[in-house]
DNA sequence: ATAATTTCTAAACCTAACTTTAGCTCAAGC
DNA sequence: GCTTGAGCTAAAGTTAGGTTTAGAAATTAT
């Protein structure tokens, strides 16, 4: 009764305003775990919808694929979300946000305090050690700036 | 006098942080224009680790290689930025940065009065139709919690 | 002069998040 | 019952921003 017969992927398609083949790489990042029918086909969930809504949310909230699927463990699996449901997944969006906007905002600080220095030459500058090794994964620039205090001749190896 | 002879790719990779293929690539992205010796290697400007410190800063602030290279081409060729210079690229870093920390700030807004109502499965939810469309490039997401309003039957084609 | 570094080019590879293509099968409408 | 449209799989392509590899040539060090 509750299950009824599922509903095709591109019912979901349209109802998500995602791309069929957008659905299926869901399901093979194990966002999604479809059944199938007789012939082959993948049924989902009605409820579904919801999960696909959640990871365009998620998404906009700049999570990655790997980290929705996290979320997504921990959220029921064929009913809508309850409102304790949410609340504890949208703690977690919020620590995300807070911490993207805090170094938004520290980034533009040290700007606001760069404009008109003519810091693109200065060492010392605000901008030389950036804050910002979080938002890149990388290993981030050594000397930001390109020169390295008391190093205005050519460095020998090993210096 | 000016001009010497040039540095080799190698110092400009150790002064900058980067990678020595890093540097080349952004020669084909245009973002450099280093000439060559007899031998056929490229000689730079050590102004230029300017030029890359620079890439680097704006890469931080979220812009594209092609937009940087926009902005480099208002910046003058051989010599350090002037603080003129400077504080007109900062200007437009400036509105880059509070856009998307205004476009962060509003997602936690609505994440705020989200929490705890439920709201996964309310198509009039603040996270229904969200201002982030800047954000990704995309099309976006249509109905973004699934079920649009008055439409909880199943739609015919071409409804 | 020879050995060890650098540098050179072109092409392939990498990650993330998908899309596109090809060739085929399933399901639905008349 | 046949013709479309929807769905299937596997593999290749896409974009951004690079890295890695291979083999050759240039430069630097001894």
């Amino acid at each position: 009764m509750a299950k009824s017969a599922g509903v095709a992927i591109g019912y979901l398609s349209e109802r998500s305003g995602l791309a069929v083949s957008a659905i299926r790489y869901y399901e093979t990042q194990g966002l999604l775990e479809p059944w199938r029918n007789a012939g082959g086909q993948r049924r989902f969930h009605r409820a579904d919808i919801r999960r696909l809504s959640f990871i365009m949310i998620a998404q906009q909230f700049g999570f990655s694929l790997p980290e929705i699927r996290g979320f997504l463990k921990t959220l029921p699996g064929g009913r809508t979300p309850t409102p304790e449901d949410w609340a504890r997944i949208s703690t977690g969006f919020r620590d995300h946000l807070d911490a993207r906007i805090e170094t938004l905002k520290k980034m533009r600080d040290n700007l606001d305090g760069c404009i008109g220095c003519g810091c693109l030459s200065l060492p010392k500058c605000a901008l030389y050690n950036p804050q910002d090794q979080a938002a890149k994964k990388g290993k981030g620039p050594r000397y930001l700036m390109g020169d390295s205090p008391e190093l205005d001749v050519v460095p020998e190896k090993g210096a």
